[in-house]
RNA sequence: GCAGGGAUGACGGAGUGGUCAAUCGUGCCUGACUGUAAAUCAGGUGGCUUAUGCCUACGGGGGUUCGAAACCCUCUCCCUGCA
């Protein structure tokens, strides 16, 4: 197994500055692990990495889904397996960088994912009760254990799989974690400048020219900040107030991603970003 | 100044004599998490403490009552009409 780096952490915590350090040290490229800046487009408000950045260090899982279709941990995957293993061809590092969690654990454990399933039966199921879909899943015979079953989501899941449940490997070999923590009250001034230096760059702008290029409802519309500065565009809300609510979206996906991370034992967090460099060091000398 | 309406927990907002420490929503805290994942879902959210317990609370003060967030008086502030 080639050695990879991972390096994730809350946003706007400072992976992505790191991993660009990291990989020009090293001879590194990045691959990035976030479900918005997949999307064409959505550049400003997701904080994506600038041409200048890529310019420096080849950046790979960016802008390759359309707004208008969407996007998923099945298809991040499959891209992102080919382009670790295109980087590691070339004679490169990989290096996995980004806050959602299960992106990251997609390659980290491999999941082996189901076929698609029928958007017929999906809408189908989707408008029933969840006791109906529980008495359904009895009567289709299916082991309903270690699911939750208050999840209507999961539930109509195992439905659709027919009882099939996805497969999960052992942790991935030759692999760094690094995470990258901050205290909160730093994060949250850290936000504020950068939803300010957002703003500063057109930010609402771009808000205004998707929503009506790709419509006020598409997919990535819903990544934090766009929902609040869509209202400050069309008049319903302040500039300010819009500022406000991002700062909040930012800060609740900051607790969902320490707990999501939090569970993963073998990421090794730094508070001071100086060791990452002999932490990889270290690591591809034992690799190699 | 006169008449009317209103002040409820972090916020919005129910509740008009007891079963109210107070519905619900938001926020916040904690957790789960495999084709929507910045999603979806679960639990918690006055204090002390863990007891069918005590204390503090529904703008301030006083009163009626066995008992009030709820009724009466009064004060303060806010809104609406008339001046």
């Amino acid at each position: 197994m080639p050695p990879l780096v991972v390096i994730v952490g809350e946003t706007a915590s400072g992976k992505s500055a790191l991993a660009m350090e990291l990989a020009e040290k090293f001879g590194g490229e990045l691959i990035c692990a976030d479900s918005w800046t997949v999307y064409k487009g959505f550049d400003i408000g997701t904080a994506k990495p600038t041409a200048a950045e890529r310019e420096r260090v080849p950046h790979h899982m960016l802008d390759v889904a359309d707004p208008a279709e969407g996007f998923n941990a099945v298809k991040f995957q499959r891209l992102a397996k080919q382009a670790i293993a295109d980087i590691t061809a070339r004679g490169k590092l990989p290096i996995l960088v980004g806050g959602t969690g299960l992106y990251i654990d997609t390659i980290l454990y491999d999941y082996g994912f189901l076929p698609p399933t029928d958007p017929t039966l999906r809408a189908k199921l989707n408008t029933m009760e969840l006791p109906d879909l529980l008495s359904r899943a009895e009567t289709m015979g299916l082991d309903l254990g270690g699911i939750d079953l208050r999840n209507k989501r999961r539930v109509i899941r195992l439905i659709e799989n027919n009882g099939i449940r996805p497969t999960k490997q052992a942790m991935r070999a030759n692999t760094l974690i690094i995470g990258v923590r901050r205290p909160l009250e730093e994060l949250r001034q850290r936000i504020v400048q950068r939803i300010d230096m957002m703003v500063e760059h057109g930010f609402a702008d771009e808000v205004k020219r998707l929503g009506e290029q790709y419509g006020w409802d598409c997919e990535p519309m819903r990544a934090p900040g766009y929902r609040a500065f869509a209202d400050y565009v069309q008049g319903r809300v302040t500039l300010a107030a819009a500022k406000e609510r991002f700062m909040l979206n930012d800060l609740q996906l900051a607790k969902k991603q320490r707990t999501w991370f939090k569970r993963n034992d073998s990421i090794q967090w730094l508070s001071d970003r100086s060791k990452a460099v002999d932490l990889v060091t270290t690591f591809l000398n034992k690799t190699n």
